[in-house]
DNA sequence: CATGGCATTTGACTTAAGTCAAATAATCAG
DNA sequence: CTGATTATTTGACTTAAGTCAAATGCCATG
């Protein structure tokens, strides 16, 4: 899977003078405040936003909770996928959790250079892919470990995360209770 | 989402004679009987299968326990996404329920014809838009809908599926057990 | 048409995690 | 600094779903 992001740095590398000046013409550079919307629900998902600096994060709410699907750092791309694709009201909103600079890329002239530069439809399905397999991991882990486990290895794998991110959406991004994880982190702690 | 499937048709209709037959030429069919394995977890799942006719499953073991992540149908695709990705061995087996019929395509030969029809190119980024959003969905499901609504939604959208699969099968792919299945299938029966 | 082998159901009990409420701790504006 | 607001922890109790064990139903075949 880290191989798989080789890949798309390849080719976004290899990307050639007249595909890149295509890319940075759609391009504009947006800046959210903290807690500030990229994206609301109801609304449609027209852009795609590269993270340049910063931290967001994607959620959605259930009988007045929210639940945090993702959490985004830099150089990590901010969809509310479905919505993006489909062009259809997104379940999801995108929020700014820190001061946040985006490179955002609106999705119909995205479509229209992709159909132009063969590079790009080869660089939106790996970056799909991507986030594809990410997604498969994600289910794969809720059916097999407990509340437990899942925040060991979040800890382990982007220990990071965890001191830049509020706990409250650390646990729904676990998809437990806050009081939960908290009790968790009280038994891990040494 | 079900637009997604008339756009991934529309395509498929409009491919190009030169690209159908080079389709062709790399498509093998290929069955299967009841309760045979087209991948074993462990082996690198070279060929995506698409499916003429019966019924097949994709599940990983977990302790001993399996559990199914997606059932599969006439015209539907079944691939270790993956490991099909990433060319690396597959946590999950693939199996025939019924008796299976199918149409695989090598992994390395689709690679190279994608870079020759650009039209495959762009229908394989389709398809796995359309896995990705299934994905998004179940995850979803798996964290708003308790079990009972779960199966409710099931028997609502697939209602053929109940008939055709055992319920071994339809729990593990509802992540519930066996007897939970059973008690709810016997609340909901009037 | 009996019988062994699955598939499904039912029962009794356990458990991981949730909920609601309250207590601390941390942070931040004035 | 200091009070207020927000974040985190702790406690007591509930609950959905799991587990283990046993009973029943359902065929398929010899």
């Amino acid at each position: 899977m880290d191989e798989h992001l080789l890949k798309i740095n390849s080719i976004i590398e290899q990307l050639d003078g007249e595909t890149l000046s295509a890319l940075e013409a759609v391009s504009k550079i947006k800046t959210y405040k903290k807690g500030d919307f990229l994206l609301y629900q109801g609304e449609v998902c027209r852009y795609s936003f590269w993270i340049e600096s910063g931290i967001a994060r994607k959620f959605y709410l259930n009988e007045n909770k929210e639940l945090t699907t993702e959490l985004l750092f830099e150089n990590d791309l901010a969809v509310a996928f479905s919505s993006y694709v489909t062009q259809q009201p997104s379940q999801e909103f995108i929020q700014a959790v820190t001061d946040v600079r985006v490179s955002s890329i609106d999705n119909s002239s995205f479509q229209r250079i992709k159909g132009q530069f063969s590079a790009l439809m080869e660089l939106d399905l790996l970056m799909t892919e991507y986030y594809t397999m990410w997604l498969e991991k994600r289910l794969f882990d809720f059916h097999t470990l407990d509340a437990s486990t899942r925040y060991s290895q979040l800890l382990r794998d982007q220990p990071n995360m965890i001191q830049q991110v509020p706990l409250t959406y650390i646990a729904s991004y676990l998809g437990i209770s806050l009081e939960t994880l908290s009790r968790i982190r009280a038994k891990i702690k040494y």
